[in-house]
DNA sequence: ACCTGAACACCGTTCAAGT
DNA sequence: ACCTGAACACCGTTCAAGT
């Protein structure tokens, strides 16, 4: 029977506080879900008070990416270029795993974050202790793209569990306009020889790209090393 | 003098009509300034009426993407594998450059449009015509990701023309912190000898990637190849 | 039956009034 | 000086009233 009238305030509500809790709303309920005033109204504090700690919305987001750019690993210190480069990017994946909403909102912004950038810089810096020049670093950079962040666009989502009626469904509904899409989406569901399809394997695709990739990188060097040394 | 009561209705207002009259509208004020309401205004049209054309804008959305991939060209025939991708992938990114706003609404799709799965598959096509496995196709399908609509994700946008006075500013201001970044913008801003840096060229950026990927590509098929016809 | 104005349930943000 | 309720200028979409 305790009287309820006075709700006990946390916390003095700071820009951390309100960046934590927009991360966690937008975990659990999706971007979309993320407004100023339910932010607020989660916080427990009239949407005005907010503005005191952001800007405004743009900037609240900007501060949703530094949280999670946060929390990518450092760098590796004492491993040769590729595999640094490796580790840090699955380790931005696992990041960005975390909280699904980040990579559209990266995309989203114009101009990168500060701490997006630093990241970039210093990824960069894998490359140029590596031995990469400078312009062969550009050429990379841009070949590695959104990868070098741990995400891609999917622009079609194989990885869901598919349970047998719905892959019928979709072999007489899909077959005929799209076969080679459907063939794809089978073969995909029964490799692995797991009993029932479980999609794609995210993570597989994702590194066989990665290393794809750093293979490439790792002739493009070792020709413009042999070009160098040349002449 | 004349009399202005009856403004002209030029047609009778069309799924086409209306859909075409948002692509323009993204066009030149990008996709934020699209909403149903200055759409409909646009086409001298009160906003409930555009319903009667699409279900809301989700599906307007859609159909404005169908109208984009429309415009890529079909595929080659009686070309080899590598440059047939090649030339329908660049075709997709001139589409995809008329309209600056198509790409993030792409991605922001969970589900593909049936015009984008068509194209996908088609795709696909040209990859299996070309000796690749279904498996093989699947993962050079991830790897390519995105490309193969025509973008990719800039996360860093170092190709806008930068007079040399803001270079100044970048460079004491992003120098210390980014040195790296710096080196590349410096250095992207210099290439090709033109008298004021003019930033990055793009276009050849998205064809140095795309053909280190399909020369991977092509690595991976003949190993493949090797593989069948060794056992 | 069709069309459409008003209304509803939201937004982000401004601003002036309250303390 | 700080805080905040109300208001503003928007959204997408529902719905009932008008024809």
């Amino acid at each position: 029977m305790a009287k309820q009238i006075e709700a006990p305030r946390r916390a003095p509500l700071s820009r951390g506080r309100v960046l934590r809790a927009a991360v966690a709303l937008a975990d659990v309920g999706g971007i979309e879900s993320l407004s100023m005033r339910k932010l607020a109204e989660d916080l427990g504090v009239v949407p005005m008070a907010l503005y005191k700690h952001v800007a405004n919305k743009e900037e609240l987001l900007d501060g949703m990416i530094d949280v999670v750019v946060g929390e990518i690993d450092p760098p590796a210190t004492g491993t040769e270029w590729k595999s640094a480069v490796r580790q840090r990017v699955l380790s931005a994946r696992q990041a960005l795993l975390r909280h699904p909403w980040a990579s559209f909102v990266i995309e989203s912004k114009k101009t990168p974050t500060p701490m997006v950038l630093e990241y970039m810089d210093s990824m960069i810096g894998l490359f140029r202790a590596g031995g990469f020049s400078v312009n062969l670093t550009h050429h990379v950079m841009h070949v590695i793209g959104s990868r070098v962040m741990g995400f891609t666009q999917e622009l079609f989502n194989d990885s869901r569990t598919v349970d047998p009626e719905v892959q019928a469904v979709m072999m007489r509904e899909l077959g005929p306009k799209f076969p080679n899409v459907l063939a794809i989406a089978m073969a995909a569901s029964h490799e692995g020889e797991s009993v029932v399809g479980q999609g794609c394997d995210d993570q597989f695709e994702f590194e066989f790209a990665l290393d794809l990739l750093l293979d490439g990188f790792e002739r493009l060097r070792q020709e413009e090393r042999a070009r160098e040394t040349a002449s």
